[in-house]
DNA sequence: ACGAGCGCTTACAACGTTGTAGAAACCAGT
DNA sequence: ACTGGTTTCTACAACGTTGTAAGCGCTCGT
């Protein structure tokens, strides 16, 4: 059923190497030869093994994508682009979800099939710049925000001054008691100090106080937290007027439980996320989110991801700082 | 930097074949060897050369998962009990998207990466059972309802059932004008024709009488074609009383095209979708669905792969049936 | 017609692993 | 010490592919 190199060679009545050869696009090889290789390859059905082809080359084509949990809508929709941007460069994605665990993503990056994979794309939670330093056994791109200045390539996008223009957006709506959802202490973190960085300058800007009974801690950024953070805002006493949350799925829940407190979206408290999720885009209301440009994400990791495959293996580590803008919609509209 | 198993063998003073043994996990080594052997792992960090192995074993411990798009919040959350289900066998995913397309699919059921993966888990919307048939080469384990008593084993949940129910509960709460969206004619919708046929059954056991208008197609299953088919409906002049959406996502746009009309769930309009995405827990109104058990769906699939790929190897193919139940929120409450 | 040169093809070895078969070492029990 | 049986270890070959280097045969210029 499955043939090898040697079946079609004996078909074609030629060597193992020439079909090889011809499979391979080698140039000196006679027209009619070819052809005759061609039909047997044709009439068997010939594949490629890739494992014979990979333990011979030392290269697989096959890379990971190492994401915490693949239901989060961001990071559905960035593998997405992930894989679209890999075939061209002819890679297979292998996907790993890591739960963001630290030992899952330990074992992401220190080769999930070990020797299956020529490189990693890794989306960190929990691992710190010295763990992953530990991990430079893989060519490495890491995204979001969690190491910054590590030992690998690096793409994310600038998290503070996105931060800092969604508030600014609140309050040139007037507003001035607006919370901000999602705050975590846990080095784990990373992204939700960079994001409460660029809300507090925000306020800093226009002058408004900040008041820390407003910031509300999530443990993780589902919708229920989303949720149950509105809630405890609200029957605190807490009255914001705005709330920006911290990604979009924090916002959603936050919609669902302003809407169960009977709260209007956004006459009484206006509504921001982060992360442009599609969902975003058919909620009620709509959701004013900082949309990070994905695709562009997705193709800079895989183009760095290359360079170190092929030419800058020893360069230096580089960041790259993808763009983003502000969509607004009904939750915080114009 | 990357080590062999002579070069462990050398430093623990055996030969190579008692290094593959104690990685292997092999009885017959005596302690003091294994001490030794472990011992120079450990110093030289070896990791098996996975290609290699799988060149000798002819198995990788990788299976594919083939979805139309990933970030397709179903598919999202099948992947990841997919993933899930596959680790307790021991196995890696490698996900592949298909976008629906034939040639995708059919690529990627001939062999993705070609000897990389030892079966295929494939949710098929473009493949007819005939197409199918003609890639008997790998293993494989369907999903969904395209392909009923195809040439494979086939996981899938009663679809007519599930939509029979669903409908029956919306009759229930007193609607007598229930609109259909989803429908489609092409091959590519069994589902569309299974779930339509459990409307049908349902609205002649209440005997309320079969109008085609409230029937609306949509070419794709997604936000945007639920809120298309919502307007046209309403708009023409037809007024349901309510909206049987054949997935979720339809639904969701669904909602909020009737919000952007001024229309009131459910008390206007009942709304019901399909598959339990964990966006519908949360949305506004929060929606009644037929939440199918994905997870045991995963599982199922995954046992059937371990059994094609063991003893199984030849039995006739298996149809296996995962259970649901139907999910009353507030869109359509009880 | 002959050798140089080139185009085409091939044999061989190697990639790192494991199955097979058998050798060597060990352990009683006589 | 010797046998028979078991445990522990090893040499060798093979999985399917491709790089290397060499071989063959053709064309062409003289």
């Amino acid at each position: 059923m499955r043939h090898r190199l040697k079946d079609v060679a004996e078909r074609a009545g030629v060597s193992v190497k020439t079909v090889s050869n011809v499979v391979n696009g080698y140039q000196h090889v006679r027209a009619d030869t070819r052809a005759r290789v061609e039909e047997a390859i044709a009439a068997l059905n010939y594949r490629p093994n890739l494992s014979a082809r990979n333990l011979r080359k030392g290269r697989t084509g096959v890379i990971a994508l190492a994401v915490p949990e693949l239901d989060i809508p961001y990071f559905a929709e960035l593998a997405r682009h992930v894989v679209t941007a890999a075939a061209d460069q002819g890679w297979t994605v292998l996907i790993d979800q890591t739960g963001g665990g630290s030992e899952q993503e330990r074992k992401a990056a220190s080769g999930i099939g070990d020797h299956m994979i020529d490189g990693l794309i890794l989306s960190p939670l929990a691992l710190s710049a010295d763990d992953l330093a530990a991990l430079a056994g893989l060519p490495m791109v890491l995204l979001g925000e969690r190491v910054d200045h590590g030992p690998a390539d690096h793409v994310m996008i600038d998290n503070v001054a996105a931060a800092r223009e969604v508030t600014a957006h609140l309050i040139g709506l007037g507003r001035r008691r607006i919370a901000a959802i999602g705050s975590q202490r846990t080095p784990e973190g990373a992204s939700a100090r960079l994001r409460l960085a660029g809300y507090t300058a925000a306020l800093a800007e226009a002058g408004i106080a900040y008041d820390d009974r407003l910031v509300a801690p999530a443990p993780a950024w589902h919708r229920a937290d989303g949720a149950a953070a509105v809630r405890n805002l609200v029957t605190s006493g807490v009255r914001p007027d705005a709330v920006f949350c911290f990604n979009d799925t924090l916002a959603l829940g936050a919609l669902r439980a302003l809407h169960e407190m009977g709260l209007r979206v956004p006459e009484d408290v206006a509504v921001a996320g982060f992360d442009d999720i599609e969902d975003g885009r058919f909620s009620i209301p709509t959701l004013t989110t900082v949309a990070p440009d994905k695709e562009r994400i997705a193709r800079l990791a895989v183009e760095l991801l290359a360079g170190r495959l092929g030419p800058d293996r020893d360069s230096p580590p580089r960041e790259l700082v993808a763009p983003h803008h502000l969509a607004l919609r009904e939750s915080a509209p114009l």
